[in-house]
DNA sequence: ACAAAAGTGTTGCCGATACACCCATGC
DNA sequence: GCATGGGTGTATCGGCAACACTTTTGT
């Protein structure tokens, strides 16, 4: 049997929000700098090639997590890239994958020395498709997040109503009625006020509240 | 450079409306009598190894033709299956499409020996995991039915609204209100009357409609 | 007391549903 | 003219956006 010279990789958009300089939270993705042909000093999405015996997921994960040190709470199959084109030097399918990571997690990483982060609005040329790939990861997410309890992974196990709002207005890139937004969550029995209050703000504590899990929902 | 073993195929399920028995029209779609190993006998999705020099899309539409002669109105990416253990044999990742075609087309269409038309919601055991990818294909149709113009696909170019509505009607598997229905897909300025009526029907002719295209809103 | 964020109440609008009703044609 | 599907009108309901208002804390 003779051998296809097609090969397979994966590569992840990973998502995480970072404070702008006092302000608003807002949506960064990080790259690593190809140290190879093609698009040799180029930044392009960590990822790698599939291993014969590992499963999709497993592999993005794992790419992920040894180019940039991250640990994702979140992580789904985006999009399978094949154009024949699409790399200049030999044909290479890949299945992208979006992953969403705490904020914490940025911070515990080991930052790595060919990575770097940038706004998920304000990219530098990619190499090969990336710019594409994470373009349709961006819109993906923004449609997500509007109907799926997604935007919680971006926090902690527990949250306040305005952390959550922050996270939806970071990824939507527009402000929302707070008093709108903790109705429109609320209607999620999903949802579940944990007692406690967020004390140390300047003003009134809030609730805080977490996301039934398959775990906390057991009998 | 050694090479991979993992193999990349590409495999469609393939939607047709068939009208029951002299009732109301349902989804089917068309298998594969596997002529090998593994799962020889087993009816499988049609489909076929990725070549080197052929894109995603193209390599789709070429296989659903070889295997079954259709040519799709409308054709798309689903999903990428690649667990491991999904090949008894091989390491095989399989970038599954849907493909939506007119009744028409299938009436054109020459048989095929091996090939067999089964309704959606009645299949049986499938090669692989095909199971679950046209269950998957199903769940992804019902959506996206609702809120994406893809029903008239099924189609031909002009269509009363009656007949667009019995296709929602097939895909969703309840019946609609046709007052409402008729209301709900006038909402879409691509939605174009196009002053003929049907006639020939036992009762008051319905007026005939077409779907904007990119090429009939040319300027 | 005051500022500011947390949280509640109220109103109006819009889209979807239910269903009554009229229209046009073949028989 | 009558049966039948095509097509229109309309009342009601529920969700959501807007925004006024009350609550609770730190300072």
């Amino acid at each position: 049997m003779d051998h296809s010279t097609t090969r397979l990789a994966v590569s992840t958009v990973i998502f995480a929000l970072r404070p702008e300089d006092g302000g608003t939270p807002s949506l960064w993705t990080p790259f690593v700098l190809r140290t190879r042909q093609p698009h040799l000093d180029q930044w392009a999405l960590p990822g790698g090639w599939l291993p014969d015996g590992e499963d999709l997921d497993a592999a993005a994960a794992r790419t992920l997590a040894e180019t940039t040190g991250l640990h994702p709470s979140f992580l789904e199959q985006l999009y399978t890239f094949g154009r024949v084109d699409r790399s200049p030097t030999e044909r290479v399918v890949s299945v992208a994958y979006t992953a969403l990571v705490r904020s914490d997690e940025v911070e515990r990483a080991a930052p790595g020395e060919n990575v770097r982060w940038f706004r998920a609005d304000a990219l530098p040329r990619l190499a090969f498709d990336h710019n594409a790939i994470v373009d349709y990861a961006v819109q993906r997410l923004r449609t997500k997040v509007e109907y799926a309890h997604i935007a919680h992974t971006f926090l902690g196990q527990t949250f306040t109503l305005s952390q959550l709002r922050s996270v939806h207005e970071a990824i939507l890139g527009h402000a929302l009625d707070a008093a709108n937004f903790r109705r429109s969550v609320a209607t999620s029995p999903d949802l579940i006020e944990t007692g406690e209050v967020l004390t140390g703000t300047p003003h009134r504590p809030p609730k805080l509240f977490r996301y039934r899990t398959a775990e906390s929902s057991r009998s």
